[in-house]
DNA sequence: TAGCAGGAAGGTA
DNA sequence: TACCTTCCTGCTA
């Protein structure tokens, strides 16, 4: 047998409930066939010594120090003789699989139900916390629809057997853990029990769930924010903690824009030894880039470089991406209740705009903070009176919001972007997402780019935006005031 | 089929 | 009352 019983904890303490979740949120590339053939079967397994919660508890406990919840145990195949006492439990989920797709026959699918085998979600591709989750928690002798579902971390000092109990309160039956580890081991090898329940569609139809689409984490996270906002925000929140910590040893700003060269350099470095990927000796004629020109390249150019780690310094970049622009928002939700009013531009007409805001670097995300800070609109721009703009968003005007996609093209450069900024002209990309976002800030879940548009026509009689003098389809123009 | 244009009515702050 | 939102019909690419 080619899979020792020895314990194999690799994961990494500061990586478990970090880099799962943005992990997930980027999760790619995944294919069955990937799976090692001959490589060890994960059977680690963990001493959890939280109490019994369910799935949705266990996600307030990831903020724990991993250290403290889950141990590694010594042993797979003796946990009852472990020396510490047998209490090993498998670790919370990284992530609520309620509210995840089921595994899937088709490729696309499967690559969520697996997405803790991409390499970037751990510093040891082969073996991680949820890789055995997934392997434990799919073994018969439960049909597949009842065992895909992750079992909760259970505490029980008084069995040395390792049990997992079901979420599905219908399947109160335990499971063996040992005995399930032991037919993985001898009767499923190389993952063929993994395989099986990610062919397996049978779990989805019984809980009637939605298979979210896979192209919604690909294609932007923005878009699907809505729906896993809390579990973004605190992967986001992860991620972001982290990166101020590299931040501070590698004294770089938390902004991949604003990167040197040389600072991309030393980012480079500390994600391939952060993921245990292997040195590249020539990185600096590899990438020559800034840390803007960095941010525009391609997965396909990061790997075409650097075939052994590109796609995960691409992902790790995109993470970086997306937790500064995150923490943007946030911070000029929290600093400026009327920030988007200030920030996308919006200037009453008669007020003198700050010409600086027509350089092309306000498209991006980086001066935003900058004009937070410094309040770079020189006059505060005419609010609706009120107050009441439920965090700066609710009252937001349709053009204001677009506007206000339209500065973060990290983030929304596939759904909305500039055609000409200083005429103000702009296309958008991605209607159906656009208008999700917009429906999402407004909290009308109907909205459509059918409505959107509407509204938008709205605004020619308005003088606030027009057609462009030639038509061209899903391209608007805003008009003199307001694209400044 | 998706997008555009605009009328009409209604909802909300 | 402003600002959408929703629904609609008809047209266009």
């Amino acid at each position: 047998m080619p899979h020792s019983c020895s314990t194999q904890f690799k994961l990494a303490a500061e990586q478990f409930p970090t880099d799962s979740y943005a992990a997930y949120a980027y999760a790619d590339n995944f294919d069955l066939s990937l799976l090692p053939e001959d490589s060890g079967i994960p059977t680690t397994v963990y001493q959890y010594n939280a109490p019994q919660i369910k799935i949705e508890s266990a996600w307030e406990t990831q903020e724990q120090p991993v250290s403290a919840s889950y141990a590694p145990a010594n042993s797979c195949s003796s946990a009852s003789s472990s020396a510490s006492s047998g209490h090993q439990l498998i670790p919370p989920p990284a992530y609520p699989h309620s509210a995840y797709p089921s595994p899937q026959s088709s490729p696309q699918q499967s690559e969520f139900a697996s997405f803790k085998y991409d390499c970037l979600s751990s510093p040891c591709p082969s073996l991680d916390a949820s890789s055995i989750k997934q392997e434990l928690h799919i073994l018969p002798p439960s049909p597949p629809e009842s065992n895909c579902e992750t079992p909760s971390p259970r505490s029980d000092t008084s069995s040395s057997s390792i049990k997992a109990e079901p979420l599905d309160a219908e399947l109160e039956s335990y499971i063996d853990l040992n005995t399930l580890q032991q037919q993985l081991l001898d009767i499923k090898p190389n993952h063929q029990a993994l395989r099986e329940c990610l062919e397996d569609t049978t779990f989805q139809r019984k809980h009637n769930l939605k298979p979210l689409a896979l192209e919604s984490f690909i294609g932007g996270l923005a878009e699907v924010r809505g729906d896993f906002e809390p579990v973004i925000s605190l992967a986001l929140e992860h991620a972001r903690e982290r990166e101020r910590a590299i931040c501070a040893k590698l004294q770089i700003s938390q902004d991949p824009n604003a990167w040197t060269a040389a600072q991309v350099h030393a980012w480079l470095r500390s994600t391939l030894a952060q993921f245990k990927l292997p040195p590249v000796d020539n990185l600096e004629l590899q990438f020559s880039e800034d840390g803007a020109a960095l941010a525009l390249l391609s997965e396909e150019e990061f790997q075409r470089r650097l075939p052994e780690s590109g796609s995960t310094l691409h992902a790790q970049l995109e993470i970086w991406k997306m937790a500064y622009a995150d923490q943007l928002g946030n911070e000029m939700e929290a600093t400026a209740p009327a920030a988007n009013d200030m920030l996308w531009g919006y200037q009453a007409p008669n007020v003198e705009q700050d010409e600086s805001e027509d350089d092309e670097d306000m498209e991006s995300a980086v001066p935003l903070a900058t004009a937070t800070a410094t309040g770079t609109p020189t006059s505060a721009p005419a609010k609706r009176s009120g107050g009441a703009r439920n965090g700066g968003s609710s009252h937001i005007h349709l053009w204001q919001f677009l506007k206000e996609l339209l500065a973060a093209p990290q983030v929304n450069g596939t759904a909305i972007r500039w055609i000409d900024r200083s005429k103000g002209i702009f296309k958008i990309e991605d209607s159906v997402r656009v208008a999700k976002l917009w429906g999402r800030r407004k909290n009308r879940p109907a909205m459509n780019y059918d409505k959107l548009s509407r509204s938008i026509r709205q605004y020619y009689k308005k003088g606030i935006m027009k057609k462009t003098e030639r038509s061209q389809r899903l391209v608007y123009q805003f008009c003199q005031p307001y694209h400044q």
